[in-house]
DNA sequence: CAACTACCTTTGTATATACAATTGTTGTAC
DNA sequence: GTACAACAATTGTATATACAAAGGTAGTTG
């Protein structure tokens, strides 16, 4: 499983004791920080199932699709990672049995690929799991301070 | 430059538009998609010189030693990554003429790695441009709403 | 002192990502 | 209608990470 680890300990350090850290490098840090850990704790949850995160975002969004066929490019407008990339998330969904991939008749540069039941169903036993780490993953923080939480963040991505 | 951009913008439209969405699952795509368009920034700001966001961070952990011997383990202490990793993190930033690595004379299963001169004078280039990008990152919030975010993150990490 | 264990690091394999180049298909312009 | 550009996807290479296994060194124990 793959769980993105970039900041360091040392930084989790500074953020609780020299205090003259600029507030900019500690909002980053933390963030980060934060991220690793959400990351990690939906890994855990997906690792018995064998799929990563990525893959399992793939699925959603194909789900997502109600059976209307779904092109690379799609899925590529629905990621924020590349191209290059979902071509081999999709390869290793279809050795699992979770997607399939067919040429367009239409427009034959253009790949469809579909989710199947198998890949339905295993949503199906995921998804639940998934929303109980991330609700765990926030019970720190009461309702109203989720809520400020996110208008925080929402402005500081505008 | 590695860029880890993990969920996707379709849930970043979800978090603008159905507010019916767990307040959990909302916050956990906001974090993550801040995490990702920081780390893409810093990136951004290290890529003209050539080094990754991980790199640069074992160079600030050796720069911390102020000329002190550091094993891998000492380095792998301050890092969330694993072991594994640093050895080959070292090994590109031998190759760059940043680090040098001896084995231990008093114990010859440890690795000693020093920063080298040019090693130094790269990240007093690179530091205040990438505090000056961490600084752009956060100025949406005031010092107040920065503190208040830090501490929720805070406690959200507890 | 030989065997065992613990320690420190390295190596191997699979996954994910960034970026660049390439392949194959469609549409367009001359 | 052939050459060229645009489009859609794939492949190649380098980096980073997770996890497991292996290698070499030091200490310990019978």
């Amino acid at each position: 499983m793959y769980i993105q680890l970039l900041y360091m300990k040392e930084l989790e350090d500074i953020l609780k004791t020299k205090s003259e850290i600029s507030l900019a490098k500690k909002t980053v840090i933390n963030i980060s920080l934060t991220s690793v850990d959400f990351r990690d704790s939906i890994s855990n949850v997906l690792k018995p199932f064998d799929i990563s995160i990525e893959q399992f975002n793939v699925l959603r969004i194909l789900r997502g699709q109600n059976g209307k066929p779904t092109n690379l490019q799609d899925i590529q407008d629905r990621m924020v990672s590349k191209m290059s990339n979902t071509t081999r998330l999709v390869d290793k969904l279809i050795l699992k049995g979770f997607v399939e991939r067919f040429v367009c008749e239409h427009n034959r540069r253009k790949v469809e690929i579909f989710i199947t039941k198998e890949g339905l169903k295993a949503l199906e036993t995921i998804d639940p799991l998934v929303l109980s780490s991330e609700t765990k993953l926030t019970e720190a923080l009461s309702k109203d301070e989720l809520i400020t939480l996110n208008t925080l963040l929402s402005k500081l991505r505008d």
